[in-house]
DNA sequence: GAGTCGTGGGA
DNA sequence: TTCCCAAGACT
């Protein structure tokens, strides 16, 4: 058993042989056929902690409605966060907005990494992703991807997110950075990470480095980086009211825009986007009494469950048990408002309110039925984990589809 | 430095 | 189902 003492890390043969790879076999993404910074800005803030499947009909779409920070400046930020909506980490979206505003009052988009820097909701690697794939600075990149490639290359063992080694990564990067082609070169070390050196079981034999690489060479590439372990996960129960009226032949649902609870901890979470009355679930039957505070003089007819809706987020798992009640009478008490089923999906609404106002509409949206998906017969059909109870009179709801086994 | 952010994909 | 974590930044 011949022991292979493998090669130390050789910037020009990394360079050359990763750049090779890429120029072959990039993928084709719409952020790569321009080098326009503020269309890379878009980019870069959406793929923050972001996977480029899922941010890619987002850029599209966001491009098209803001094709440059002018477009996006002049534009109201509910409009910015409704073309952000179920791409979740709204604060980017709202960073965006700002970020558009202040290149437009400086006149143009700034030129150096510092200046890019100091843009809203830009740091470190965004600063040196946009500086050099739009202005070919030589700033290299140092991103999840890098990471992982780096400390699998150099073998690496320690926390990688944290000094000294977090440190040490920073510089390697630098080092290794091909200042003829640092925004190529950047692209090409996340690409690698993202299709080629992944989390789980690498794909060491088509890696164009695999040569170089040292935990190759050592068979410890699937323990390697050493991250921090994740924190527990929560549970969290909650009780949504969905009410609704008919106005003038259109149905309507109660709802309002977040603001600030004043809760410690709670302050600028998903303010501006807009959500059904909510409480925590305690008692069997607090939703009645949480449908008519929302109201002045109205009363509510109890039209049955749905739920519970499951939701997913960070370390958040939610339940949703969600009951729909129909308006008799009376107004809806500021700050909330009936808006048309039929437009409100064109509010700002995270996943879980997209969701529930999806099965709102199969099961309320009988009159207009709106783009049902082939015609299912499930009204939370496509809504994700959700599941249907339909305890409601009129339209059974059925069984639902029950999630899982 | 540690907590927060309320999305989705993939194994 | 559950867990990991992804082109992170801010406070």
């Amino acid at each position: 058993m011949k022991k292979e003492n493998p090669p130390e890390i050789s910037a020009p043969v990394l360079r050359r042989r990763l750049l090779d790879w890429y120029d072959r076999s990039k993928r084709d993404l719409p952020w790569r056929r321009t080098r326009d910074p503020y269309a890379i800005l878009v980019s870069e803030l959406m793929l923050q902690q972001t996977q480029v499947k899922t941010a890619l009909p987002y850029y599209e779409k966001f491009m098209g409605l803001f094709p440059d920070a002018a477009a996006l400046a002049r534009a109201p930020l509910e409009r910015v966060f409704a073309a952000w909506a179920g791409l979740g980490y709204y604060r980017r979206a709202r960073f965006l907005h700002e970020a558009a505003r202040a290149v437009e009052a400086a006149g143009s988009f700034p030129r150096s990494l510092e200046g890019i820097r100091d843009l809203p909701g830009v740091g470190e690697y965004t600063a040196a992703a946009v500086g050099s794939i739009a202005l070919g600075l030589r700033a290299a990149v140092v991103d999840g991807n890098v990471i992982r490639v780096l400390c699998r290359l150099a073998a690496l063992r320690g926390d990688p997110t944290r000094a000294p080694l977090k440190d040490r990564i920073r510089g390697l990067a630098g080092g290794l950075l091909d200042p003829s082609r640092p925004g190529d070169f950047n692209q090409a070390m996340m690409e690698l990470g993202a299709t080629v050196c992944s989390p789980a079981a690498p794909a060491c034999l088509i890696c164009p480095v695999r040569g170089l690489c040292r935990a190759r060479a050592g068979g410890s590439q699937d323990t390697l980086p050493e991250l921090p372990a994740r924190r527990e996960s929560v549970a969290v129960e909650k009780s949504v009211a969905l009410l609704t009226r008919l106005r003038a032949g259109r149905r309507q649902v109660l709802m309002a825009p977040r603001t600030g609870s004043g809760r410690a901890g709670d302050e600028g979470r998903m303010v501006g986007f807009w959500h059904f009355p909510e409480a925590p679930r305690r008692s069997p039957h607090p939703v009645a009494a949480l449908a008519l505070s929302c109201l002045k003089n109205g009363k509510v007819e109890d039209r049955g469950a749905f739920g519970p809706v499951r939701h997913t987020v960070l370390h958040f798992r939610i339940t949703l048990e969600a009951r729909w009640f129909e308006v008799q009478g009376g107004e809806a008490r500021a700050p909330w408002s009936f808006q048309d089923l039929e437009k409100a999906g064109g509010l700002p609404l995270a996943s879980a309110e997209k969701r529930l106002l999806k099965g709102l509409r199969g099961l309320a949206g009988g009159e207009a039925g709106p783009e049902s998906a082939g015609g299912s017969a499930d009204p939370l059909g496509g809504a994700g984990r959700a599941v249907a109870q339909g305890r409601g009179r009129g339209r059974g709801a059925g069984k639902g589809r029950r999630a899982g086994a």
